[in-house]
RNA sequence: GCCCUCGUGGCGGAAUCGGUAGACGCAACGGACUUAAAAUCCGUUGGGCGAAAGCCCAUCCCGGUUCGAGUCCGGGCGAGGGCACCA
């Protein structure tokens, strides 16, 4: 064994060994228990970031663990290369989307495989590839079939100047991002996915899911946004329109008899009717629709409206209410439209107010009084009913249930549920995506392809130039013949949205290879995913999806199960310091911390942070996620190349939990660098006098057995904080105390070395999940013939824990006051008794009686006194 | 505004079920080796008092429960995140 560890060759060696062995290649085998360990596939920006290094490092310690732990273990990767950053980049470089994507992914791929982890390439999916793209749009027309997918109109960005859709990031301050050009909103025709029809299932199924943080459920819960209710009917007769009736729905149906008014949405028929004779309306409604472009801002302005001229009847007591148009009304909730009760709303309370709009409380608090003055958060509240007529006196529940029951009788209401959660809209007006399989014939209006003439093959050698979708122009593509009478017909040139490649994924990596079938036999043995490791950034869309979706293939009857992730991990955040600065002119410019040199000035006791181009100093903006904006990333493979992938993966394990955010720190990269010399140190000067001795349990001395204690200890530690408590930084803190004991550990007689090559071998075997290329040659040259990775995982000797004198502490009044130490198994008189026999113990017991002694077997006396 | 999470040394963090606060690492300081530097190794390092033994204070603040609270409960302050006119 060299004496030198140079990471570069260690590892293109471990690399070769698994490559050759084709060691993480899966395999299906019934008699072996299946751990399917996904980290979420990343999209092929270009390089890898820190984030998807701290990702891939989860998911490998977890898989290689698992393996270790004789499940048969399946880690696959792929790619989500379908999206906009590689229109945005043609447009940039005039080069096809699917070049530069193909072209970062081998560059990632390589930087995937410089890492060391324990992937499954053999399974590797591209999601821009019509193999697997083929059956997103297999799926679709299940979809269309069984009336999941619909077809309705839906509102886009749309760019004046350069003729083309924009996506809500492509708007900025209401203008077009390249254009400057104010953004129009238009209405097109567009794919929806009723993903409202699983609402319920979605929501209550969150409950069960105890393998996922309690955050993304509540998040999930919380997006979905469940109301029970009842909807309104508010019938009218007005001219031009007849009769008819209003609908709005309310959560509060015990303040109906406080309404004093209706207000409706700018987009409502209603608004839209009065409007017809109505300019300074019409104008109103203008203004709404466009409305500031930043929601934040929508939520806090200054509540508007004006009122339609129009009226319709309360539903209960027959008085006629004012319509209003209201900018607080949205259209795409409930109805569009809400009763006004201004008595009991705080929104309604503000528009009352504002317009003069009477105000009638109906609810009443005991002890409390109502004022039309000001809003008092106790209005909102729920009470007794009062000024109700019949419903006087009830309670909220009850109230609800007497006037939906009325309402129903009058045919003017119901109990209902809304959801928060919309339908999902899978249309993109974009060339990059996955061809939505439909064709349009003047004749037959809109034909779904036929199963057979899949896949819609996306052409790949277009280059977008801004001008919209280029597959306008592309009459190859374009043109096509209508699958049901034959005449002339034309391609839908809408692609879908990229959240639906990876909204299965999961599921296709059993059987990345079949061209007969989305899914086979093989997902029922791997499927669903054993854990789940991924960013919180995707709490919500994501995983929302992809529950949808499974739902879907399970109606088909392809899986089993209605929950793709069993357990799910969100790690956290990277971070690192930002430096700028600030020229009186110009916008701020940000450094990259790699160029800039941070030292502490010895007199003022201040950092001083100096760029190292000019030497003239910079500011420090704190530590933040890292990001490009703020040009404060650390490139991974600068950090590979100079120290190692395990270096780089120690070093992302042991700074912080691995849920929580993580600081970047050279310093710290230095530590782990170390760490690891240290141990190849230990190791190399262990085995430089050649093989030792078979251990010899029977002869060995107090020194031995503490070493062994500590080493088996180690162990265990080690074992629970991978495999159950997930906190890889503790795993890794035991190992080092384990190496700093071995340091001390004298090396003089054979048994000593036998002693010495056991806790080797924990540590060394403990850490590999984390750092698996250097204890991969660690572990060869302790001697072993069989790889590290083909070992199990090692068995605690609980022989080696026992004691036979135990430390206790005691204390006086819970304050601690002594050490003592006493044999394993003492009876608690005995115990007692050595406590209170200590001279510092006695010293604070002598003012006054024991009153009590409180006795925690093998930890601790506390004396009372 | 509502919901969630979190506040521990100079810094990242540890303390797993209410039982020794500060493991491990970084930084800093002192020392060894060296012509020197780097690397490496040894030691010190929450604050105060003390020669030492040891004592007092200390986990954002105030209060409570308990023999015992960083951990549980109530109230406040601060930071981060999510939702945000959802009727």
């Amino acid at each position: 064994m060299q004496e030198r560890y140079e990471p570069a060759a260690v590892e293109a060696d471990a690399q070769r060994f698994w490559n050759d062995q084709r060691c993480f290649e899966a395999k299906e085998d019934a008699a072996r228990e299946k751990y399917y360990c996904l980290s979420m596939f990343p999209y092929p920006s270009g390089r890898l970031h820190m984030g998807h290094v701290r990702n891939y490092t989860i998911g490998d310690v977890l898989s290689r663990f698992m393996r270790m732990n004789g499940r048969n273990v399946l880690q696959p990767m792929g790619w989500d290369a379908f999206g906009l950053p590689a229109e945005n980049a043609a447009m940039a470089n005039g080069v096809p989307p699917a070049k530069w994507t193909f072209d970062n992914i081998a560059y990632m791929k390589a930087q995937l495989k410089s890492l060391g982890f324990a992937l499954d390439w053999s399974r590797e999916l591209t999601t821009c590839r019509p193999e697997y793209y083929r059956w997103n749009q297999w799926l679709f027309l299940r979809m269309l079939e069984k009336g999941i997918a619909y077809q309705k109109t839906g509102v886009v960005n749309w760019d004046p100047v350069d003729k083309t859709v924009l996506a809500n990031e492509q708007v900025i301050d209401g203008r077009g991002w390249r254009t400057g050009a104010p953004v129009e909103k238009r209405e097109i025709p567009m794919y929806y996915l009723k993903i409202t029809a699983y609402a319920e299932d979605l929501l209550d199924a969150l409950s069960q899911m105890q393998g996922w943080p309690e955050r993304v459920r509540a998040m999930q819960a919380n997006w979905i946004g469940k109301s029970v209710g009842v909807r309104l009917g508010f019938p009218y007769r007005i001219e031009g329109l007849g009769e008819g009736v209003l609908h709005a729905f309310t959560t509060r149906a015990d303040t109906l008899m406080g309404v004093t008014f209706c207000a409706v949405a700018a987009e409502h028929p209603l608004a839209a009717h009065a409007a017809r004779h109505n300019e300074k309306l019409a104008a109103f409604i203008e203004e709404c629709k466009r409305g500031p472009a930043i929601e934040s801002e929508l939520a806090t302005q200054e509540k508007k409206g004006m009122p339609t001229g129009l009226t319709v009847r309360h539903p209960i007591s027959g008085v006629a209410l004012p319509v209003w148009v209201g900018n607080y009304v949205l259209m795409s909730y409930g109805d569009g439209a809400v009763m006004g009760v201004p008595a009991h709303d705080e929104r309604d309370f503000e528009f009352a107010k504002k317009y003069h709009l009477p105000i009638k409380p109906v609810i009443d608090v005991p002890g409390r009084e109502y004022s039309l003055h000001a809003w008092a958060p106790w209005y909102a509240g729920h009470g007794r009913c009062i000024n109700s007529g019949t419903y006087d006196g009830l309670e909220f529940q009850a109230a609800i249930e007497a006037i939906a029951a009325d309402l129903q009788r009058l045919n003017l209401g119901e109990k209902q549920t809304t959801w928060r959660l919309r339908d999902w809209g899978i249309s993109r007006q974009r060339y990059w995506g996955c061809p939505i399989p439909v064709i349009h014939c003047a004749a037959c209006g809109t034909v779904p392809v036929p199963d057979e003439q899949l896949p819609v093959v996306l052409p790949v050698d277009l280059v977008p130039d801004g001008s919209g979708n280029p597959l306008l122009k592309d009459e190859a593509f374009l043109a096509v013949s209508c699958p049901r009478c034959g005449a002339k017909a034309r391609r839908e040139t809408d692609t879908m949205d990229t959240f639906v490649d990876s909204s299965w994924y999961f599921l296709r990596f059993a059987c990345p290879d079949n061209d007969k079938a989305m899914l086979d036999a093989r997902v029922r043995y791997w499927a669903p995913v054993d854990q789940y490791i991924g960013g919180i950034e995707h709490a919500i869309l994501h995983l929302l999806y992809s529950r949808f979706w499974t739902r879907v293939v399970q109606e088909l009857g392809a899986v089993e199960f209605k929950e793709p992730f069993a357990n799910l991990f969100t790690q956290g955040m990277v971070l690192n310091e930002v430096f700028f600065r600030k020229p009186d002119t110009g916008r701020v410019e940000y450094f990259n911390p790699a160029d800039v040199e941070v030292t502490l000035d010895p007199t003022a006791q201040r950092r001083i942070a100096v760029l190292r181009s000019d030497g003239l100093e910079v500011e420090s903006g704190g530590v933040v996620t890292m990001s490009k904006s703020k040009n404060n990333g650390v490139d991974p493979q600068a950090l590979v190349d100079e120290f190692g992938a395990d270096t780089a993966r120690l070093f992302t394990m042991f700074a912080a939990p691995p849920e929580q955010t993580l600081e970047w720190s050279d310093e710290g990269v230095q530590g782990a660098f170390r760490f690891i010399k240290r141990l190849w140190k230990a190791v190399h000067d262990h085995v430089a006098p050649g093989a030792c001795v078979p251990l010899d349990k029977s002869i060995l001395n107090d020194e031995h057995r503490a070493i062994r204690r500590q080493a088996h200890q180690t162990l265990s530690k080690i074992t629970d904080d991978i495999g159950r408590r997930r906190t890889f930084n503790t795993a890794i803190a035991a190992a080092m105390e384990l190496l700093n004991a071995l340091a001390k550990f004298p090396q003089r007689s054979p048994q000593d070395r036998s002693v010495i090559q056991e806790a080797l071998e924990i540590a060394v075997l403990g850490l590999s999940p984390i750092i698996p290329h250097v204890t991969h040659a660690l572990w060869r040259a302790l001697g072993h013939q069989r790889a590290l990775i083909d070992e199990p995982w090692m068995t605690v000797d609980l022989a080696a824990l026992q004691t036979s004198e135990i430390a206790m502490v005691v204390q006086v009044n819970g304050k601690l006051r002594a050490h003592i130490s006493v044999a394993v198994g003492a009876d608690e008189d005995t115990v007692r008794a050595a406590a209170l026999a200590d001279p510092n113990v006695q010293k604070f017991i002598a003012a006054a009686p024991v009153r009590k002694v409180i006795i925690v077997p093998g930890k601790l006396v506390n004396i009372v006194v």
